[in-house]
DNA sequence: CTGAAAGCGCTTACAG
DNA sequence: CTGAAAGCGCTTACAG
């Protein structure tokens, strides 16, 4: 009976289940219309927000179970500018340092109904500029960003409108929330255990110094030869190396100067990839010549060879982190302040140094 | 003047400018007001569609410029249905294969004015019908599933609704537009060129025997053999093997047996990977004792010990097509037929092989 | 060519 | 507690 209720509505109504180029989407219209109210009372049965008498909200429910309705995103925040959607802007998903971070983002996001977009900027700032724009026509809800360099006062200016924002990875210092890894604690443990292994004259290849987290990094490494009483040696400090082919010419241009460290500290772990073939190919070898340490951990490292000794960055953490914090700032009632979080790394001893 | 004008303008409309937490976009409302026409004008005038006077086009346009003005996405959605969103949905971003993909649709998909929301499914049939669920609420205009299997039957319903989508990389026969890469054909050149090399002792290790793509590359494997006359060896076949710790698995399970190959065709690089961990480990070489092919080529196995010798995907281009063919889909008057587009692998010869 | 009105699907003051 | 109305920002028949 009830049964055959339900096939005549779907008979009578069949033109507004087959909309807009074959997609079917269910409205509150028909939601109200089988549960005999109106499409305020389901919106307020369904919000929960504002009383409802019970046997009305019974109705409705049924309704809305029997119809499967699930209402349009899109059109809810209209009404208050909201799309329930994040921004999430790197330079370049084919750096694995991201994978698992958007990862952690990912899963966060969508625990709390939030959706995700990626843009890859290639670290361009004109392109950067123009997915912000698309993003804020779209009522984006908020941005996590791991493009920060100094310089990049766009980003802060968007803060300044009052837009939601997390720096993830990468950070400039100006008003804003930011979650990255306890780079120089991570860099300090990394020479620290080269330190341990008897290893004294420690090369550092590093990438460009006007980032903080190689400016961190940097000082991690100081701090423990400083600790154990060995000057720097400038001509072992090779700055602004970036990816593996960089981490292979300056190992190459160390090696060809007749300076062989003991070990080397490479800053990333394509950094040490590059150096490691460096040293093979120099005829050396790892770590019986020259002990490598890397730094991120990479999900392939353990499979490199040898099976790569490094610093081990929480990106998944670092990402449900962020995602976190975001979410918090888009709903909190007053705006709290900024905090940065800094996340441990952790050493990962594999093979790679002696 | 004209200056002071404006300020006045701004001043007096003040309100309007500072709305949503704050989060500024000017509307067609404030643009038709400055241009002194009505709303339907501003957006006749936008569209071009409609024929609009020079003079007033040239009005509007300049409030345009002045104010800035980007129409909200959202609300022009709102009426047909369309949200210029498209959703990606993949197993999981940390597997490489999909980042150089990602890219390719990401780029595709911002030329044409569409964004992209990714989507991590885990294999899990249940989370996969969770995301679709949520992008239908967010009217996503096509799908791009990298998720296809056997049995997957809740995806050509989709498609049976009406909704656009393609199958990426992946895919099931039914009525659904493909990118994938020919797979047969690479798999056959990899194994031509191991028999040209001399080697006749030939394994395979492969990947999960329902999914189409691995039968199409023991298919080319094969076809190479058959060419040579070399009957088929089954214990040296190897299916079902699932990325580097399965490869390294299967690899010592054959050593261990007795069966020493002269050479191993591992149907994806992380295969290939643990295949020559568990060479390097049982005491042997790569390539003096066994050679070794992969498929994929993904970033780092150039940097491998010894760097891969393996058959290139377009991963990048495939991300291209399938993202180009998606929006042809969604955009299209009547609904082209499916066509299955498959792109070209390329043997890419390095030092794993004799 | 152009403006006023209606409508997309929802939410929320406003009355009752 | 509930319904009718207004409104979010746009587009598009409908009149003129």
């Amino acid at each position: 009976m009830s049964k055959n209720i339900i096939t005549n509505d779907f008979t009578n109504d069949f033109t507004n289940y087959i909309t807009k180029g074959g997609k079917t989407l269910v409205t509150i219209k028909e939601v109200a219309k089988r549960a005999g109210v109106s499409a305020s009372t389901v919106s307020r049965a369904l919000s929960g927000k504002i009383p409802v008498n019970e046997e009305t909200k019974k109705k409705v429910m049924e309704a809305v179970e029997e119809l499967n309705y699930q209402p349009n995103i899109l059109a809810q925040g209209l009404k208050d500018g909201k799309s329930k959607t994040l921004g999430l802007i790197i330079p370049n998903i084919r750096d694995l340092v991201f994978p698992a971070a958007i990862r952690g983002i990912e899963d966060t996001a969508n625990k709390y109904g939030y959706t995700v977009v990626l843009c890859n900027t290639d670290e361009d700032v004109e392109r950067e500029q123009f997915y912000i724009d698309s993003l804020r026509r779209r009522l984006i809800d908020g941005f996590i960003f791991s493009t920060a360099r100094p310089g990049h006062e766009h980003l802060l200016k968007l803060k300044n409108e009052g837009f939601p924002m997390v720096f993830l990875i990468r950070r400039i210092s100006g008003n804003v929330d930011a979650v990255t890894a306890d780079n120089i604690n991570g860099a300090y443990e990394a020479t620290k255990y080269l330190l341990s292994r008897g290893l004294k004259n420690i090369a550092l290849i590093t990438g460009s110094s006007d980032i903080l987290l190689y400016q961190e990094r940097f000082e991690g490494y100081k701090k423990a030869l400083k600790e154990a009483n060995i000057p720097l040696n400038h001509d072992i400090i090779l700055h602004d190396v970036y990816g593996w082919e960089d981490g292979y010419k300056s190992m190459m241009t160390l090696l060809g100067k007749g300076l062989k460290p003991d070990a080397v500290f490479a800053t990333s772990d394509p950094k040490a990839i590059g150096v490691i073939r460096a040293i093979k190919d120099y005829g050396l070898s790892v770590p019986e010549d020259i002990s490598v340490i890397g730094f991120d951990d990479l999900d392939m490292v353990a499979l490199l060879d040898p099976p790569l000794t490094t610093v081990s960055q929480p990106f998944y953490e670092m990402g449900v982190a962020a995602c976190k914090r975001l979410i918090k700032l888009i709903e909190a009632k007053n705006k709290p302040n900024p905090i940065i979080k800094t996340l441990p790394c952790k050493l990962k001893i594999r093979s790679s140094v002696r």
